[in-house]
DNA sequence: TCACTTGACGATCAAATGATCGGACAGCAC
DNA sequence: GTGCTGTCCGATCATTTGATCGTCAAGTGA
């Protein structure tokens, strides 16, 4: 197999030949490196674009194996070697690398934004979603998952496939009844159990109590701590990510009225995980609100696989909130929010 | 070790959520693809990128690692990994291996041309010649090693390191003297022979004998038998190409007058090896000056290792045509020649 | 409905790769 | 001149990678 070798390589013996014997030793040395750099770069060259073994190289460029196994590295090292890869995915990649990496967490899925549709990323971060959730649900050991509330969760247990597993306990972590009695339309618990056969335990609550002694009076009941024991041992956890502005979905809901909104607001909330406000740094705020917040404290899921599904430029500054208060394990989100949280981290 | 997965994979099932049910099959087919591809891109970018291993990027994506390296295929095979080597020798190395494949070289070196200097490729050539040369010589059983004449072949053998091989056998495969009788200043032998403590074989002749008759003599003479015996047992031989014009060595250093010059231009000589002059296809040429020249016919050296130095715009027609006539197994040639052959022969 | 084709998938093995180690060489100080 | 030190080089081994094969499931036609 022919190719090109022995070719730059001259400094040195160039200065030899042409009597430069007076500068020898500066001369000797730089050129020592540069000699070495293009030997490196013709190998990087064999083996990245022509493919050749380590071998062939090793006997095409006259030195051993090991020898071209230094090249390379040195290659890579002086960033001779720029890999691209052609596809919109690889811009993904890179965020959710770098946000995995910045904020600790186990998995990061990007989805790229689709400059076709408008709210479509919306079904993508469904199915991302439901791919990961599928990940756990399809093994045959009994598991316990517990699911938070809100629109992209169930959106993503929709996106689920059928699979047939009646050992698994699916847990809902928020109430799933409004102030009015009504059960909250986007609890994601029943279709979960229908879809796989699983058995079901919904809280009996609503997300945020009337007032602190209804409250107290719920966390009494036998049923609610039934519930919340099973919560307590799921591995994983699936959740949303709540804004907190005029569009927050505890205020369109009605779990919140307009004046706790405001309340919220004065405060420095800018997002909510299971009706627990957050200030920016992702501290969870202690106000007339979260001391009637009937979800599970978020301190007892720190042993947990908690996932954050949310996207968009409107909940990227609660996401990032959520991140840095050091809640989350994973995190499914969009590109939008992935490069707002980023230039915002810098 | 956390990194994204599980995004695009999702018009199939989007189309399921969204109850698209009658193009199913287009869609299924054309996404499956798409979804493959994407996958692809992503186990790419982990792979190349990410510089992480295919079991750890199988256990990320949620398949298995045979699985992984399919995609990686595809990957390459679809043309989304795109290697670039930072490095002037990079454009050299496809040159060479252009070069290689198209006239079935066992090897072929392209120096850069260098910016800076006007006629530095003239020593870079020699260089790497030198090198090539060495690789034959540094080993230790005994070798037999032709050389042709010019001045690339000397500036090669004066690059050369010191070497001590006493064993080995150097031959000239051209006559050292010109018609006054005065020996060849460009003759390499010599200078070979000191540096490495060889054998020197040298052809007592002319390149171009000033008749056939006297041609004939010299083929009969004993020594010359001798001489030419030597060298058809040598494995390689290092020559250089002669062009055929105004400057043509062969005229220049009065070898041939300015009349057979002239008749050579009229066949259509385009370059010389040896002393043998070829039109631009690489055929030897039969004139007058042919049946007069005393080195070894080519044919005779078909088995051996026939390697040409030369380099530069004005030889690059003659070397094109060496290539074509399918005499030479190796080439050191610089990138203005390189490109030239490469350009010349689409 | 059944047999057949087609394609994909995962287990297994050979090849290639990366890393560590011991040894040799050159430069330097004494 | 001799010993020391740093550096480079090549042999060996563990890991990773690529390829082949058998199996299985889905789709297709009789």
């Amino acid at each position: 197999m022919p190719v090109a070798k022995g070719a730059l390589c001259i400094a040195d013996r160039l200065a030899m030949i042409l009597g430069k014997d007076d500068r020898r030793e500066r001369c000797d040395y730089v050129d020592k490196f540069e000699q070495r750099l293009d030997q490196a770069a013709r190998a990087a060259w064999l083996s990245y674009v022509g493919g050749r073994t380590q071998d062939e190289i090793a006997s095409q460029l006259g030195v051993s194996r090991p020898g071209v196994q230094r090249l390379l590295a040195l290659a890579r090292q002086e960033g001779l070697v720029k890999v691209r890869i052609d596809h919109p995915i690889a811009t993904c990649m890179m965020l959710s690398q770098q946000i995995s990496e910045r904020f600790d967490l186990d998995f990061c899925d990007v989805v790229p934004m689709d400059t076709g549709a408008a709210d479509s990323s919306y079904q993508y971060l469904a199915v991302a979603g439901a791919e990961r959730l599928e990940r756990y649900i399809e093994r045959m050991a009994p598991l316990t998952l517990s699911l938070g509330s809100g629109r992209t969760v169930r959106a993503m247990v929709e996106a689920l496939s059928r699979l047939d597993r009646p050992q698994h306990r699916f847990v809902s972590l928020v109430g799933n009844v409004a102030r009015d009695g009504s059960s909250n339309r986007y609890d994601g618990i029943m279709v979960l159990a229908d879809k796989t056969g699983g058995e079901r335990f919904l809280l009996p609550a609503p997300v945020v109590a009337g007032s602190v002694e209804e409250k107290e009076a719920m966390l009494g009941q036998r049923l609610f701590h039934a519930v919340t024991d099973v919560a307590l041992k799921a591995e994983a956890a699936f959740i949303g990510v709540g804004r907190i502005d005029r569009q927050a979905p505890l205020f369109q809901d009605h779990f919140i009225n307009e004046g706790e909104l405001d309340e919220l607001l004065a405060m420095q909330a800018v997002g909510e995980l299971l009706g627990w406000p957050m200030n920016q740094d992702g501290d969870v705020i202690d106000c007339s609100i979260t001391r009637r917040v009937t979800s599970l404290p978020l301190e007892l899921l720190r042993d947990q696989q908690l996932v954050a599904l949310a996207g968009g430029r409107e909940k990227a500054p609660a996401i990032l909130a959520a991140l840095r208060g050091g809640w989350l394990k994973g995190l499914v989100t969009d590109e939008t929010a992935a490069r707002f949280i980023l230039d915002a981290g810098r």
